[in-house]
DNA sequence: ATTTTTTATTGTTTATTTAACAATTAAAAA
DNA sequence: TTTTTAATTGTTAAATAAACAATAAAAAAT
């Protein structure tokens, strides 16, 4: 079978970076690594590419190993090959970014793998290279959520705009006018209006809106652009 | 050495999707593979990684031994994971697309790997999913290039706002009103007006332009925008 | 029961950007 | 000298984005 002769052959293992959002902040999933080299300490979640999958697959193995998800969203980010960045032996990482809803996460497998949530800003240092995973990940999703709805993916089927707004301005660390931020997201016709509020948040309470899957898949290629001053943002 | 034992190992290619534009239209490099599989059938240039270089380097030493240039617009475009992409062996492959400007391309080359420029539309078929890599190349290409001026890297030094126009017209198939287009395009601040002129392409002749390095570094980042109704290209 | 407090919701005006559109100029060719 | 061809420059209307404040709903406090 191997008719390549004289070829290097080496490891080819995947990382997720996977992104939640607790109403609050921006988070990331880290988990403790449970083997050497770098045993304790903190890691993406990853896992080695096997002989008869696809490394999408892979990636979505792995995601569900730690998430129990499946069907999110999940997109490759980079593929990372310097010759050093494994100790033990050569390896490429293929590095994918999910977007979940963090309250659809299976707690009790935190446990098994001592995984942990941590807001993006307070994130412990990691091995390898993957701090340089997560940065180009934050480096992605703020580029690619300036353009298309993908931070949709990282709210529950019901949320309201007020949590929507703080989901963009978390993402984006800044700070947008409620009137034309709400001007803009009911534009995109993206949202259709529910009959009931949150009473959480507020007093008044604030109605819970949905996504029309129709538009949405319809208009996610398209550039739209919730983010006032772009170019302003260093992305 | 191998100390992640009982792991699938496997080879790594690089493919490099090469760019350049005649003036005309938008052209990609293809070479005829000289062995088997598939010999004698057009193909993208590649190789594997080998032992002691990067990804990266592998990715720059193989656009040097196609092209003859070093230090040229080279980007890390998506990694192919299939099982069953390659016939002979599980291989992954890392493509890049590269944008050069089509005048320093050293055409002796040519006749060692049997390579020809093919105007992007008339391209013949390609070899594995070499198809698939052209096409998510030519997506990125399209969608970087609404945002950043990605397209220079395509032109000599000195070029004309016409030169420049066509250029954008061919990489997103639409046409654009020439008023707008100089518009835009002088208001970045990008360009240096030059005191000659190209007299090839009309009788009136026009003025030859470079770029600003300083802003064109400053601003790539930035978000701009040449085309016009950018949400109505499907990118 | 009334007032206070807090956050959600709605709207208007101005500034900026984009789109649509035509006339003039330079230089070679006839 | 006239014709031809493509480059260059400018104006107006429409659309979009930015800046800004008032009102409404509902719980909590008095």
């Amino acid at each position: 079978m191997q008719k390549y002769s004289k070829q290097t052959r080496l490891l080819l293992a995947v990382d997720c970076i996977i992104f939640g959002f607790d109403g609050e902040t921006l988070k990331i999933l880290l988990i403790k690594r449970a083997f050497n080299p770098e045993k304790g300490n903190w890691s993406l979640m990853g896992g080695f590419v096997q002989f008869n999958e696809s490394i999408d697959q892979a990636a979505n193995r792995i995601l569900k190993q730690l998430t129990g998800l499946e069907g999110v969203y999940l997109e490759q980010l980079h593929t990372f090959g310097s010759t050093t960045r494994d100790p033990i032996e050569r390896t490429a990482s293929v590095a994918y970014f999910a977007l979940i809803d963090i309250h659809k996460y299976e707690t009790q497998l935190s446990n098994d793998y001592h995984a942990e949530w941590f807001p993006l800003k307070r994130a412990p240092k990691l091995v390898f290279d993957h701090q340089d995973m997560v940065e180009a990940a934050k480096r992605r999703i703020r580029y690619k959520a300036a353009m298309h709805p993908i931070l949709f993916e990282l709210l529950p089927t019901r949320f309201t705009i007020p949590q929507l707004q703080t989901l963009y301005e978390s993402v984006f660390n800044t700070t947008i006018d409620k009137r034309n931020f709400s001007k803009r997201v009911l534009a995109t016709g993206l949202l259709i209006k529910l009959a009931d509020k949150d009473k959480a948040g507020s007093k008044r309470g604030a109605y819970y809106y949905q996504l029309n899957m129709q538009n949405y898949y319809a208009k996610f290629q398209a550039f739209m652009n919730f983010i006032p001053n772009p170019d302003s943002l260093h992305l």
